[in-house]
DNA sequence: CCTTTTGTAACTACTTGCGTTACATTAAGG
DNA sequence: CCTTAATGTAACGCAAGTAGTTACAAAAGG
């Protein structure tokens, strides 16, 4: 799993924190510590999963799609993950005896990869937002 | 995650099935289909972990340290993974904004990975022997 | 000794992740 | 219009990780 996922949730995550203020991916890869193309790119996957909408030009910038109250973890995450395993399958041939094993780890593996997509999706941004809030908050009034 | 915990069930569960026969490294590569390099990069893991043991020289090679019935899928586990997270974490800089995220998303993920721990413990290698030694088999009578 | 086997270092090729540059495109506002 | 500000995206570089291979020293048995 690369770090999209925290990209996204820190994207969706800021832009609740600003309660609708249109955001430019600058602004969000100096919160993350990045390069604003990481986060356009990001940007490009909340976009076509509907979680996010942007304007270009001036002003321009990112909002959420809809309320933070109406968006969960998983829908994020399954917008930003192309790869949804995260245990590696053995890239061999087709039917060897090292595949048997590789999936019998798979089947292994998607019960608790199944758990955590219900942890996730039982979380709104909303609820992030409000666990994460103070101390963001503190860390933001230690920089100034 | 790389590849070296389906190599290391591929090994034990060989062992397994040749019932304390000591193998050597390439008859392991041969059936996993790798260089018995990178199979002996897993066995020096295992034997340090105390799961196997090893000869050198003639008539040399691999066995079980004990049981396979007192072995579970969990030690194979931990004792191939240098990187216990399944899931990665911001690298950056401590205590910025991300991190907050960052450590958020750890703590979600942090049950989901116990769960699948607790998968494997419950496990032993003798039971995963029965599982898949039907398939196998069946794919070794196709290649003869 | 001689053969077989492990142990391990070193090298290569390949892939991925991430940052960066560059440039076309879009939109707002004088 | 034209300038400015912003996104969209392709292209490249670099570092790290992964896996395979070669090479050779060391151990063990006959």
């Amino acid at each position: 799993m690369n770090s999209d996922f925290v990209i996204g949730l820190h994207i969706v995550g800021f832009l609740t924190a600003r309660g609708g203020e249109p955001l430019t991916s600058e602004t969000l890869a100096e919160t993350y510590g990045t390069n604003p193309v990481v986060i356009r790119r990001v940007l490009s996957k909340l976009k076509h999963a509907g979680l996010v909408e942007t304007r270009r030009g001036v002003g321009g910038g990112s909002v959420l799609a809809r309320s933070p109250s109406k968006m969960n973890l998983r829908q994020v995450y399954e917008a930003v993950s192309e790869t949804p395993e995260l245990l590696r399958r053995h890239p061999g041939e087709e039917s060897g005896v090292a595949d048997v094993l590789s999936e019998y780890i798979n089947d292994l593996c998607a019960d608790a990869e199944e758990a955590l997509m219900r942890k996730l999706a039982a979380v709104t941004v909303k609820q992030m937002d409000a666990t994460v809030k103070p101390q963001i908050c503190r860390i933001l009034s230690r920089m100034k």
